[in-house]
DNA sequence: TTTCCTGTGTGATTTTTGTCACAGACAGAC
DNA sequence: GTCTGTCTGTGACAAAAATCACACAGGAAA
């Protein structure tokens, strides 16, 4: 059950619920909850049975895969308007969670039950588009990333990773190696590297990317 | 255009197919073309567009990331009744193709127009069930493959292909590098160690696998 | 201030993988 | 038979990444 608000700011973020009838709306205004996590909480985990269909509204969701000797690996990071492709799979194929999720802030989002992320596909053209989208967008990324772990250096993954957030970046090195799937040291190495190149100047926690050109050049060699 | 032999085959292979009613079947055989490929034909490649939907009636396809230096990955395989997923996602989303196909064996396809396709995912449940499917196995086989690219070394990943694969196996080691994305002498050399663990008899172009057990014991480990 | 925890720097070493350079082996073509 | 092209074995080496083992720094808490 959503309230008003909430209900504006589901159809703000997920636009194509506009385009459902009054009664569907209603009807989908009813069934659905309003769910708030704290950072940290683990949504789903590997081989788990899949609940219902997450719509983000704030927060954002990491998804990775963790190794047997405690790496991670982040696979990708869902955003507001993005739900999680993860979930639909799992309610589409009837299988398991093959991956971990966990809220890296605070969470918003409103959780429809499977029956109803079924209806909507079934009846709504505009709902069925989007999420055949987000898969198609998934699909892709998982394909980058295969290909950048299979075939780049850790380096360039690291400049990679690097020029596509904002600086200054305000995180640690260990986080940065779980994103990339790699070791701590090594990331404090090659930042190192960087640092000496004159491309980032690095403090407790926070980098700061001093040229960005040379970075990106690098990254792209 | 298809003859009424294609279209037995189609059914056969494509039983979600039966579920549409006869005009729409009529119009599906009149705008359908049948397509005859040789082995080693490259279907598709990065930053292509992508022309209609194949139905796989026989061969099979890889569909593989090439590195600049020349090195292969392989993402994945469509077998017959399979169709390609990565076909679907860039007429969904309305992209090109990130990765490379190319024919394995001689193919025989039936293609649908783009429009086709896109007036059956909407109209046909069963259908659209079978391509969502499609994309929930994909997405489940790319993160795994992930996972193992990172974390696995390559002799559990060597010995996870072989065990997938029936024995006596035909094929060359750069083959198998190419699956794995590794170079030929790596495979060369962990083959010769299995071989003096035991676990497999090497003979030009084929392995024979004669501790199945060991193997998996190992590949699980 | 002192303590303590987390984050970072860094050397030394090992493991794993990739690269290069050939030699030999086998099968089919001639 | 000989020739030729592909496939395989292998040694030597380089490079990348992981692992281990600490020292130290900064900031928050006591």
């Amino acid at each position: 059950m959503l309230t008003p608000g909430i209900q504006d700011r589901l159809l703000q973020q997920y636009p194509m619920l506009r385009e459902l009838s009054d009664a569907d709306r209603d009807n989908l205004q009813s069934v659905a909850s309003m769910v708030h996590l704290p950072a940290g909480t683990v949504l789903f985990d590997e081989d788990q049975p899949c609940q219902g269909f997450p719509l983000l509204l704030s927060g954002n969701i990491r998804v990775i895969k963790a190794s047997p000797n405690g790496r991670e690996l982040q696979l990708y990071r869902v955003m507001p308007g993005e739900s999680c492709i993860l979930t639909s799979s799992c309610l589409l194929g009837n299988t398991r969670y093959h991956a971990r999720g966990i809220a890296e802030q605070d969470l918003e989002m409103v959780l429809l039950p499977a029956s109803t992320f079924h209806a909507l596909l079934e009846k709504q053209d505009s709902f069925r588009g989007y999420v055949f989208h987000l898969f198609s967008d998934r699909l892709t990324d998982l394909m980058q990333l295969v290909s950048a772990v299979a075939f780049q250096k850790l380096d360039q993954r690291l400049a990679n990773l690097l020029i596509n957030k904002k600086t200054p970046i305000h995180t640690t090195h260990q986080a940065l190696a779980d994103e990339l799937g790699s070791a701590r040291e090594i990331v404090s190495r090659l930042l190192k590297g960087f640092a000496e190149q004159g491309w980032v100047k690095l403090g407790r926690e926070q980098i700061e990317i001093s040229d960005a050109t040379a970075l990106k050049k690098f990254a792209a060699l």
